[in-house]
DNA sequence: AATACCTACAACCGCCTTTCG
DNA sequence: TCGAAAGGCGGTTGTAGGTAT
């Protein structure tokens, strides 16, 4: 237990990349005698190494069978799958994969597999949908909100804080549009995944201290909430199938956001102005919300009323702000001057086929 | 052209488990 | 049975090359 590294007894080996000569020297020595004991064979190979950077080198770089190059679409899908069922067990998962190491595997994962699943609105360590985006609301709405408040006391530059908030807003509501736009065609495909009405419910009920007003509620179809199930899961960020539309980096979220934060509710066919924030985007870009899903889970659901707002699906392995360079802004369904109704291009079937006014609030 | 920034990946570090005398 | 040595693993860091400003 406890024992020291195994070359701290020789300052004096050599460290950092290997040359060829070393290659070498190390290939020609395994190729004769095998590895043996890893600690003897720097000496014996006449190489100023220590035992464990010789055994790493030739198992992950110098070994024959090593596989170079590229992952295959076919592989790429198999590491997610097994990193799924086997989490961060990169040699087990190498075991599945014939060729190729575990350094090589998480390495991998770690500069594109993992921002791949981000940029789909799925959480890497949990691979299910993200719930983050929603816990971390309250905590980002405050830090926009200090460039308001006349404290003075902090030596922090409010102009960071709040395109950081900024920043943060247009992911926060990316996924509120995004759960939106799902909750209007789930019903036809829902796999196992994040309770998002639950989310949604407990977030935005008023009576867990939530985002939107009681009265949001009426003349939605409560009726058809049954065609509800509990497994909504978001679709990927950067579904461009729709038409084109103009981008989101045109608009600000500020109102939106507002609005959800003050509990005063949106009335239908509201046209929200951006600059309560005072930092909004253009002048005269305006959004027109539809009304947010209808609260399906009371507020004893705790679980994003915790202080600090972190769910249980919430890891530190994936940040409110993970992803977001990667997320396609463009892609976003929301019409300055319009309304929502571009990101819903199918009637919302799941409240009323016949009157798709039933979105949106009287 | 120079510089800053970003990305990918090889290599290292430290802890845990297994092996062996 | 115990403890030290060795091997293995996952997380993190350093650096080279590419790209943007």
């Amino acid at each position: 237990m406890g024992r020291s590294p195994c070359c701290e007894q020789d300052a004096d080996v050599k460290k950092g990349p290997w040359t060829p000569e070393e290659d070498k020297l190390l290939v020609d020595y395994i190729h004769k005698h095998g590895h043996g004991s890893w600690r003897r064979l720097p000496k014996n190979a006449g190489l100023n190494r220590c035992g464990k950077s010789c055994r790493l080198r030739w198992t992950n770089y110098l070994r024959p069978d090593i596989k170079r190059g590229d992952f295959s679409k076919a592989e790429e899908d198999l590491i997610i799958q097994l990193h799924a069922t086997l989490g961060n067990k990169w040699s087990s998962i190498a075991t599945k994969l014939k060729g190729r190491t575990d350094n090589e595997i998480k390495n991998y994962w770690n500069t594109h597999l993992r921002k791949k699943l981000l940029s789909q609105g799925i959480d890497p360590v949990t691979h299910r949908p993200r719930t983050d985006l929603l816990a971390g609301l309250p905590n980002l709405l405050a830090a926009a909100n200090l460039g308001g408040a006349a404290t003075g006391q902090l030596p922090l530059d409010i102009n960071a804080i709040k395109l950081q908030a900024d920043a943060a807003k247009f992911q926060i509501l990316q996924g509120l549009v995004r759960v939106l736009a799902t909750a209007t065609a789930a019903p036809a495909a829902a796999p196992a995944g994040i309770d998002l009405m639950t989310i949604l419910g407990a977030t935005l009920t008023p009576n867990s201290g939530g985002l939107l007003g009681q009265h949001q509620l009426a003349g939605v179809d409560l009726s058809r909430l049954g065609q509800y199930d509990g497994n909504y899961s978001l679709p990927p960020l950067t579904n461009s199938s729709q038409p084109t539309r103009p981008p989101m980096s045109s608009m600000s979220p500020d109102g939106l956001l507002e609005r959800f934060a003050s509990g005063t509710g949106v009335p239908s066919g509201d046209v929200l102005s951006s600059p309560e924030l005072g930092h909004g985007g253009p002048r005269g870009s305006n959004i027109t919300t539809p009304v947010a899903p209808p609260p399906m889970v009371a507020a004893d659901d705790h679980q994003c009323n915790t202080p600090g707002g972190m769910s249980s699906e919430q890891t530190p392995a994936s940040s409110t702000f993970d992803g977001l360079a990667s997320l396609n802004l463009d892609d976003v369904d929301i019409n300055i001057d319009g309304c929502w109704t571009n990101m819903l291009l199918e009637p919302p079937v799941w409240l009323n086929n016949n009157n798709s006014s039933e979105m949106y609030l009287p």
